[in-house]
DNA sequence: ATTTACGGGACTCCTTTGGTCCGATATCCT
DNA sequence: AGGATATCGGACCAAAGGAGTCCCGTAAAT
C-alpha cells in the first residue's frame, strides 16, 4: 500500500513528543503512551526498538525512562523509518545487488536507484526538529545545487 | 517495509515493455510474461487491473492483447502505483480526514500532508517515457520555481 | 526489600500480498 | 458454423508481515 507502517508512524509521534519536551529528564513509557493516546505495550515495544537502534537513550529503575540520543535537528525522518522498518528501499533491487532475481534482465534498476535515492535523501534531510514546527508552505526537501556538498547520510539498519 | 508491492513493480516493468515497443499492435499476456520472465497468471492479473484503471486498452480474441491507453510521456509513475495499490498515502491521515482516530490530537498531520504531497508530486512528474531511458545523473523530480504553474495531477484510485 | 522501570523475548491474531485456477465471453480464421 | 485464442471476472489459497499482548529477568531509587 506504499505506506510506512503504523508502528513507525507511532514512533515518529513519540519522538516528536520527546523533542518538544526536551528537558534533560527521562520520560517513561507510561507517560508517553498516555500523551500519545496509545496502548502501553505498543509504546514500550517501539521505544525499545528505537533505543536499540541508537535513537533513544534509556534509563532503568524507578526514575527511569527515555530521552533523545541526539538533538532533534540531528535526527532525520529517514533514520527513524530505517530504525523501525529497515532501510528505505522502494523496490527490492534498491536494497543492493542479489536481492531481485530479475536483476540481469531488468532495465529499470538504474531508474529505481535514482528515484530511491531522491526520496531517501528527501526524508534524510527532514529532521525531527522541523516536524515539531509546521513546515513552511514552500518546503522542499532538496538542496539547492550549491549546498550539494554536505549530505545527511541515509539511515541504514545495522 | 516502505516498499511498493511486488505486483506494482511488475506492473511498471510490463508497462515499460509496452512503452518500448509501442507499435500499434496489441501485445498479449503470454508474450509479455515471457519477455518479463514472470508467471503468466500473475501478468494476466496485473494487466487486467491496469486495463480496469484506464492505463491500458485491451483487445479480445485471437489477435488480441494489450496496449498503452496513452503515450508513455503522459503516464506517470504515481498513476501506476495508484492504479495497482491505491492512492499514495505515506500515513493513514494523508488519505483524508476521518481515517486516523488520532487526528484531533496529533500534531504531525500537517507535516505529513506536505511530505506526502512532495513525494507524490515527484512520482507524478516522473513519466513512463523517462523510465525507459536512463535518468540523467542530476535528475530531480521537482519543478524549478518558475514552472510551478503547471502541475501533473496525482493519480487517485476511483 | 520493595517498587518502578526498562530489556528481551515469545506468542497470537489478523490483514495483506503473491500466486493459481476456472468458467464465461469476445474475436479471428478456416 | 465452429474451433482456436484472447481477455474478463471472479473465487480461492498459502505465506508473509503487521499489530498487539504478555511474561520473566534485571537495574536503579527509596
Amino acid at each position: 500500500m506504499f505506506r510506512i507502517s503504523r508502528l513507525t508512524d507511532y514512533g515518529i509521534v513519540l519522538l516528536a513528543h520527546l523533542a518538544r519536551e526536551a528537558d534533560g529528564a527521562p520520560h517513561n513509557a507510561r507517560e508517553l503512551a498516555a500523551q500519545a493516546n496509545l496502548p502501553l505495550p505498543v509504546v514500550s515495544k517501539i521505544l525499545k526498538h528505537l533505543t536499540h537502534q541508537g535513537l533513544l537513550v534509556s534509563q532503568r529503575g524507578v526514575k527511569g525512562g527515555y530521552g533523545l540520543a541526539r538533538e532533534p535537528r540531528h535526527i532525520s525522518v529517514s533514520e527513524i523509518i530505517a530504525a523501525l522498518e529497515g532501510p528505505i528501499a522502494l523496490t527490492e533491487c534498491t536494497l543492493g545487488p542479489g536481492h531481485c532475481d530479475q536483476e540481469s534482465v531488468c532495465a529499470l534498476r538504474s531508474p529505481w536507484q535514482r528515484i530511491n535515492q531522491v526520496i531517501g535523501d528527501a526524508l534524510g534531510r527532514l529532521t525531527l526538529a522541523e516536524l515539531t514546527h509546521p513546515l513552511p508552505e514552500d518546503w522542499l526537501p532538496f538542496p539547492s545545487p550549491r549546498e550539494d556538498a554536505e549530505r545527511v547520510p541515509l539511515g541504514v539498519k545495522g
